[in-house]
DNA sequence: AACTACTCCAACCGCCTTAAA
DNA sequence: ATTTAAGGCGGTTGGAGTAGT
C-alpha cells in the first residue's frame, strides 16, 4: 500500500536525464500540462516514472526556478526558518522563490550545517554546541523522571517568554547588517535559553495549518511567529494581518508592502485577462485569495517579493492552476489521452497561448533560464545579468544545439505561464 | 600523471497522507 | 469501511567534479 505501481515496473530509466528525456518531457508539458503525473511519461513517451517525471520539473525543469548560487540573504532566511519549522524543506522552499526543497536540503546538508558549527551553534537545535552537550548528559541523568517532567519545560518556556514580549510584535525592525549567525552567537550566550525549534514548530506549524480553516488562532500564531521577537532576531520578520488568518512576511519598509501588494494585485488581473480560461483554478488557489484579500508580502533585506513568487513553489504549480488534464487523472487511460481539440470551449487551449508573445518582456529571461540550465551551473544570477551578457555567453557556449534546443521551450513555458519572475 | 579523499547535488527510496473506487 | 493509486515529502545514495598528495 502507498507504493508507486510503476516503482515495480522494470526496464524503466534511471539515473541521470538525458537532453532527449527533458526535451520530450519539456515538450509534453509545454503542450498538455501535468494533470495527471502517472501519465505523463507515457504520453511523453519516456521510459520513467511519473514520480521521477514530476522530479525532474520540479527540481530543475520548471521554468519559474531561480539558479545559481544562494545569496547570503537566502541562506540567514534558510537558517531562520529551519529554526522555526525544522527539517521541512518544502515549507522553507516555499518561502524561497524559486528555490526547491530537493536545493534547500542540499545546501543544508552540505553547507549551512557546517557554517553552523564552525560558529559553535548546533544545527539541529540551533542552540550552542555546549549547550546541547549538557542536555545530552542531563537528559541520560534525568531519563528516569521523564515521564513526570513531560512538558513542563516547553510550557514553562510559553509562559516566560509571554511575559518577556514574546508575543505581539511592537519591536521596530533591527538592522540586518549582521548576518544570522552572528546573531545567533550573540543571542546564544543571553541568559534566556532560545526556544527550541521543536517548540516553535509545534506551535507555528500546527497553528498556521489551523489557521487557514480556523479564525481561531490568530493571536497564537502572531505571537509565536514574530521573528524579531525571538532571541536571535530577525531580518524577515513574521507577524498577522489584523483582518486575516494569513501570514505576512513583514517588509522592513512598510512601503514595500504597499507596493508588492498593489503590484501583486495587477499582476493578478493581468494574468485573468490574459488566462480567462484558468482564472477559476487560480481564483480557488490561496493566491486568488491573496488577490483579494491582499494577504502577504515577503522581503528579504530590502528585495521585495509578492506571495504569488512565495507560493509558487508549492501551491502555485501543485494547486492545479496549470493541470490542464488534473481530470483525467481518475479516467481511463484513453480519456487521459489530451487532445486540445477535443477539448471543452472553456478548457484551456494552452497552444495557443504558448505561441503567443504576449509578454515580450520574458523573451530575454527564458533564454537566461535555459543558459543557466544547460550549460554550466555560473554562480551568477540571471536575474542581474544583462541581455548582452547572455548573448556573449550564447556565443562561448560549446554546446549550442542543445541550449538552442532547450530555448525553444522555455521561450514558450514562461511566455504561457504568465509573468513570474 | 595517478590515486585518493572530499564535496556537491541530482535522483532515488520508502514512508505517509489523501482521495477515489 | 477497506483497498488502492497517486502525490508529496524527507532521508539517503551514488556519481561527477575538484582538490590534495
Amino acid at each position: 500500500m502507498g507504493r508507486h505501481s510503476c516503482c515495480y515496473k522494470q526496464k524503466l530509466r534511471k539515473g541521470l536525464w538525458s537532453p532527449e528525456e527533458d526535451e520530450k518531457l519539456i515538450n509534453h508539458i509545454t503542450k498538455y500540462g501535468y494533470g495527471c503525473w502517472s501519465s505523463v511519461p507515457k504520453l511523453a513517451g519516456l521510459q520513467r516514472c511519473g514520480k521521477s517525471c514530476r522530479l525532474r520539473w520540479i527540481n530543475y525543469l520548471r521554468p519559474d526556478l531561480k539558479r545559481g548560487t544562494f545569496s547570503l540573504e537566502e541562506e540567514n532566511l534558510i537558517i531562520e526558518l529551519h529554526a522555526v519549522l525544522g527539517n521541512k524543506w518544502s515549507q522553507i522552499a516555499a518561502r524561497l522563490p524559486g528555490r526547491t526543497d530537493n536545493e534547500i536540503k542540499n545546501l543544508w546538508n552540505s553547507s549551512i550545517k557546517k557554517k553552523l558549527r564552525q560558529k559553535g551553534i548546533d544545527p539541529n537545535t540551533h542552540k550552542p554546541l555546549s549547550e546541547v552537550e549538557n542536555e545530552e548528559k542531563v537528559s541520560a541523568i534525568s531519563k528516569n523522571n521523564e515521564k513526570a517532567s513531560e512538558g513542563s519545560s516547553e510550557l514553562n518556556f510559553f509562559e516566560a517568554h509571554e511575559n518577556s514580549n514574546y508575543g505581539i510584535e511592537t519591536e521596530k525592525p533591527k538592522p540586518s547588517s549582521a548576518t544570522t549567525m552572528d546573531r545567533y552567537s550573540n543571542h546564544m550566550s543571553a541568559a534566556v535559553a532560545p526556544p527550541t525549534h521543536e517548540f516553535f514548530l509545534n506551535r507555528f506549524v500546527n497553528t498556521h495549518e489551523t489557521s487557514t480553516t480556523s479564525c481561531n488562532k490568530p493571536l497564537d500564531l502572531a505571537s509565536y511567529l514574530s521573528f524579531q521577537q525571538l532571541n536571535y532576531g530577525s531580518n524577515i520578520g513574521l507577524s498577522m494581518s489584523p483582518n486575516t488568518n494569513h501570514l505576512l512576511f513583514n517588509s522592513n519598509n512598510p512601503k514595500n508592502s504597499e507596493m508588492v501588494s498593489h503590484q501583486f494585485n495587477s499582476n493578478m488581473t493581468t494574468n485573468d485577462n490574459i488566462l480567462p480560461s484558468i482564472s477559476n483554478s487560480i481564483l480557488t488557489s490561496p493566491i486568488a485569495a491573496a488577490s483579494n484579500n491582499s494577504i502577504g508580502t515577503f522581503t528579504s533585506n530590502g528585495s521585495s517579493t509578492s506571495i504569488d513568487q512565495l507560493q509558487r513553489n508549492s501551491s502555485f504549480f501543485d494547486n492545479n492552476a496549470f493541470s490542464w488534464g488534473a481530470a483525467d487523472c481518475g479516467k481511463s487511460e484513453k480519456e487521459a489521452n489530451i487532445h486540445p481539440s477535443e477539448t471543452d470551449p472553456e478548457d484551456i487551449k494552452w497552444s495557443e497561448y504558448l505561441h503567443t508573445q504576449f509578454l515580450p518582456g520574458n523573451s530575454i529571461h527564458n533564454h537566461q533560464i535555459t543558459q543557466e540550465l544547460y550549460s554550466e551551473k555560473s554562480g551568477t544570477q540571471f536575474a542581474t545579468e544583462g541581455s548582452l551578457t547572455w548573448l556573449q555567453n550564447q556565443q562561448q557556449q560549446p554546446s549550442l544545439q542543445t541550449a538552442d534546443l532547450y530555448n525553444k521551450h522555455f521561450q514558450r513555458i514562461p511566455d504561457a505561464f504568465g509573468q513570474f519572475s
